[in-house]
DNA sequence: CCCGGTTTGTTCTCCTGTTCACAAACTCCT
DNA sequence: AGGAGTTTGTGAACAGGAGAACAAACCGGG
């Protein structure tokens, strides 16, 4: 409670800083909660949804209660009403307007993956740079040319931009998403991106996770036949 | 270092306890180098690898520390031979066998992409539930039957699965993969896997990166208008 | 109204990871 | 050989997150 005063919150404050640790599993708990919601539970636990969502109950409990007191102490938490407290201060509430920039077999992918939708992300566009792919249809949306970007961008308040193409297209495309306005890209390219000052980068690597795994697992192989 | 005496570590160590954050990284060192050598580059230093990697520079020091010495102080590290040393401790300087369970729109993405073969990882199923997808042939493999899993990773030796199933099949596969004694999973389901303890489970969840840009997103916006 | 049972919110402690800063070690030039 | 310049490896301080534990708050029954 004490860090409100450091953040200089201006009017009505629901948004302290959260730890990124925290940010990072409340789309965890969102989806428990859904989950929980269709089953028909009107109420939760901390220890239940701790349980769906994987972790700790404390470690549940504490990260709520940086969004507020929203449960009730000797009941549990209100599922729907919890589920939207969240989707609120993640932000999904509303809705997100989307670019894919490279429509390969990633790119086709992730157009067609329906978690997006449902969950506030509307693939508003699709670019590629290569002319033999344009005037596809993925998904319900025409593939146009690299260059319409800033008027996609400008006509349609696209904040959060996708990158699907190869290693080496990747970092031109971040420039030219970052001039056209966009403050969030997701990188599925398998390269670093150096972006300026508040622009925020995430980055998903396939390969990454597959290495990590190998480590693990050489390690235990080693453990076991030597 | 105390944990030591828990891990039972047997004969010549060469596995010290590397920290999991320094191992998440080393796939990301390990690609660096492999820019920075075919660039014609014998030496680094710990700057310039470490910016090629988007990491502080005393970081990848401490990191690469706890694989060995393989620096040389006034000059730097060998490209080629560093590379060498961090892909045998990540385990990628031999052959995994992998199978990937769900071939719809990621599964064949996941199929297709050539980073899993360049770094010593080889497909050598894919498994789909639907009849109508067997006898396709994907990437030059063709798709087999779920049922075909246990014979497969007893025949190939098969240690890592990777899932792209939809979210309601996801544990049931997972339990088949354990049971045919799969000892690694690679999730892209979004759903949370429970396995027994000596599995490891990575999960990679493309719309969980999104819902965490679009929180970051929600505040630069606050912070501008309010 | 009071009491036992339950569950949250929070404090405290521990542990992991990050960063700074510097001594040790190496090269090159004179 | 010696000294200036460079770069590694690491000790130590610092920050952040995880988990145990407990007081505060709520419900229901008598």
């Amino acid at each position: 409670m004490e860090t409100r005063a450091l953040t200089a919150r201006t009017s009505n404050d629901s948004a302290r800083d959260i730890p990124e640790a925290t940010v990072a599993r409340l789309p965890v708990y969102l989806r428990a909660l859904t989950t929980l919601s269709e089953e028909g539970a009107g109420t939760c636990s901390s220890e239940e949804l701790a349980s769906a969502a994987g972790v700790n109950s404390a470690k549940l409990r504490k990260d709520l209660s940086y969004l507020g007191s929203y449960g009730t102490r000797g009941v549990g938490y209100d599922v729907d009403y919890l589920r939207y407290q969240i989707a609120r201060e993640i932000g999904v509430t509303q809705d997100w307007p989307v670019v894919i920039v490279g429509i390969g077999n990633l790119g086709h992918a992730l157009a067609n993956y329906s978690g997006f939708r449902s969950r506030g992300f509307r693939v508003v566009a699709l670019l590629d740079a290569d002319p033999n792919r344009h005037d596809e249809v993925v998904a319900g949306v025409d593939v146009r040319p690299f260059d319409d970007l800033e008027q996609i961008v400008r006509d349609q308040g696209v904040a959060i931009g996708v990158i699907a193409t190869p290693a080496l297209a990747a970092q031109d495309v971040a420039n030219r998403m970052v001039d056209c306005g966009i403050s969030s890209i997701l990188n599925f390219a398998p390269t670093v991106l150096s972006v300026p000052e508040g622009v925020d980068v995430r980055k998903v690597d396939l390969s990454i996770e597959l290495q990590i795994l190998a480590y693990h697992e050489q390690r235990k192989a080693h453990g076991v036949t030597a």
